[in-house]
DNA sequence: ACTATATTTGGTTAAACATGCAAATAACCA
DNA sequence: TGGTTATTTGCATGTTTAACCAAATATAGT
C-alpha cells in the first residue's frame, strides 16, 4: 500500500468508525425520521449521560455524518448525507446472510 | 431504547466495526477484485505481519463479511456479499462532501 | 447581575483493539 | 518419518474507546 492508498482507506475508515457503535448508529437512525433533533431529545432517545451522547454526537460531526445549528441555547442536530438508508440496507443483508448460515448451521 | 432495538443496532455495529479498519477495508477491495485469495497474497497485499492479517480476516469472517474455504495447505477468502461497493460509494459521499466543504472554509 | 437550562469539556477508569514475535497446527513433499 | 510452508493462536505491550461525574461555557429569563 503506497501512501495516497492508506490515505484513501484511512479516511474511509474513519467514517465507518464514527458508525460503528450502536449508540450512534440510534441517532443516526433518528436524525433520519426528524430531520433537526436538539442534542436534549436525542439523549431522551439513547438513554445515557448527556455528556456521553454529545461526545457521539461529537464524532459524527467529525466524520462529517451530521452537522449541528445553534438556536438560543440549546443546538440542533442534522444529517448531512442522505445515503445512509441504502448503507444500512447492504449491512442488514450482511446480517441477514450470516443469520441464514446459522440457522442453517443448526438445522 | 428496548431490548429488541438495542440488539438491532448491536448487530449493526458489529458489521461497522469489521469494516471500520484500512487493513480491512483494502482486504474487501482486493477480495472484490479477485473472487479467491490465500493469505499469504493478502498479507503481501497489506504490508503486515501474516498474524496481523490473519486476525484482520477472522474479524471479517466472524462479521459475516467473507468466508473462508482451505485448500490443501492454503486459506483461501472470498467476500460473501456484493453490495459493499455501494456502501463504499455512500462512505465516499460523506468523504467528499466533507472535503468540499474543507474547501470552502480556506476560501 | 443572578439563576436556571442546554451543551460541551476535563479527568478518571475499565474494557477493547492492534501489532509483532514466537510457538502451535496442519498439510505437503521427499 | 523428517523437513518445509501456510496459517492460526498465545502472549506482552501500547493505543484507543466508552462511560460517568463534575466542572466549565453559553444563553435565556427575571
Amino acid at each position: 500500500m503506497n501512501r495516497a492508498e492508506k490515505a484513501k482507506y484511512e479516511t474511509r475508515a474513519k467514517v465507518l468508525k464514527a458508525l460503528a457503535h450502536p449508540a450512534r448508529l440510534k441517532l443516526v437512525d433518528v436524525l433520519a425520521e426528524h430531520d433537526e433533533v436538539c442534542v436534549c431529545d436525542l439523549t431522551d432517545a439513547i438513554g445515557s449521560d448527556m455528556s456521553t451522547v454529545s461526545r457521539h454526537l461529537a464524532q459524527l460531526k467529525n466524520a462529517g455524518i451530521v452537522e449541528s445549528e445553534k438556536h438560543g441555547q440549546m443546538v440542533f442536530y442534522r444529517l448531512r448525507v442522505k445515503c445512509l438508508t441504502s448503507l444500512f440496507g447492504c449491512i442488514e443483508s450482511v446480517v441477514k446472510c450470516q443469520a441464514d448460515d446459522q440457522l442453517k448451521v443448526l438445522s
